[in-house]
DNA sequence: GGAGTACAGTGACCGTTGTCACACAGGAAA
DNA sequence: TTTCCTGTGTGACAACGGTCACTGTACTCC
């Protein structure tokens, strides 16, 4: 464990009191993440709050087939309301949180993080901020499944890649496919159907996008 | 409003302290529900936390056209997990909650909520298993729209049901298809298929639960 | 008892999505 | 260049689920 890098913890998150950043500094560690290397696993007994410093982090549910699906995607200064509240009675994660890109996560042992919910106001509104934003999402994703066909689904997938990464989706069909717990096949339909209509242009490995309102 | 009746809070949430259910016998309103009757619309502004104490409240999620996607049941001794997060800053409702039965729910000023937040270590611990068990909820009602078949949500759904209110389901089967977003002749063909089996006994207006097991 | 109404059953049909098979294209390595 | 591998395009086909049309069946209210 290395030391924290107090610039981007300041940056990334100012909306924390100062004397509470610095008990973060102190007394939390943090581990780098590889692109690709998971942060949590389903079953996994959770022993500490999860702060995201750097990169980009995906978080998904997945079945016992190994099929995903996508809930939403954290970004630094995110912390993953879900590790939050199963720090508190000690319990199993109930989501998969992997690493998109090269990235850095705080964990915040659970008994500070308990203890901090009392003693630092700033911390108890982040919490209560967090678990809020990350249901809104995760009831987006929902919405998007249960109402809606899967060409609008990709098209909200992609708007959310847009949003966290710019306008090159470097992303296979394949990749994309998984996260929608479609195919390939049909994700390649689709992805070609939207490029006639102008919306974006498929390259191999990556699908350049240029306007995905006029769908 | 009338006085909290105070047999059934103490005996519904034994797990809050003594002092901190006199507050609520003190400082909070309880309102009726009437069969059918919303108690939160998408879009409405919280200023309570929501607390059940009779009856049986359906909690869902509605689109645009008025589908319906059924994220869980709140019993009673049951709060509803997202009045709480709203509450804390005034924000809108992202659910719709209607009753099911006939129903009580208990109404907390949300600066109460806030403040016994710190006041009342079994009202935070309330809190936060309340969250969690909610999320873990609503990950497997996404779980089974997401993975799963229309054939096998039917028998996730007819099992909550059970759950809740045992082996006669009354519902029509318009209604059940409501609140999986679909039709009703595809489910009545899907019942079918499961009195077929033995599982269940079709009848008008209720379903006889034998045996989910079997499928 | 008869009419009306809500619920339930069923066959036909069709669009969407998943699957299979195979062709093809671009990049990397030999 | 040749070979290989990975990613992409595409047609055929099947299964699932939504829709339509119509029938039948209980219950309720005159």
């Amino acid at each position: 464990m290395e030391s924290l890098d107090k610039e981007t913890l300041l940056q990334k998150f100012s909306q924390l009191e100062q004397p509470l950043l610095e008990e973060i500094l102190l007394q939390s560690t943090f581990k780098h993440l590889k692109e690709g290397e998971e942060a949590l696993r389903t079953g996994q007994y959770i022993k500490s709050t999860v702060l995201l410093s750097k990169g980009l982090l995906k978080v998904y549910r997945e079945d016992e087939e190994g099929n995903e699906f996508l809930m939403y995607y954290l970004e630094p200064g995110n912390a993953c309301a879900l590790s939050m509240m199963c720090t508190a009675r000690n319990e199993k994660s109930l989501i998969m949180a992997k690493a998109v890109d090269k990235s850095e996560v705080i964990l915040i042992p659970s008994h500070l993080s308990e203890l901090w919910l009392a003693k630092y106001k700033t911390w108890h509104n982040f919490v209560i901020a967090s678990y809020r934003q990350r249901f809104e999402e995760l009831l987006q994703a929902l919405d998007s499944i249960a109402f809606k066909a899967l060409d609008e689904r990709l098209v909200f997938y992609l708007r959310r890649h847009v949003k966290v990464s710019g306008n090159e989706i470097k992303l296979s069909h394949q990749q994309i496919a998984n996260e929608l717990s479609s195919s390939r096949e049909v994700i390649s339909r689709l992805l070609k159907k939207l490029e006639q209509t102008g919306a974006i242009t498929l390259h191999r490995n990556y699908i350049e996008v240029h306007d995905l309102d006029i769908v």
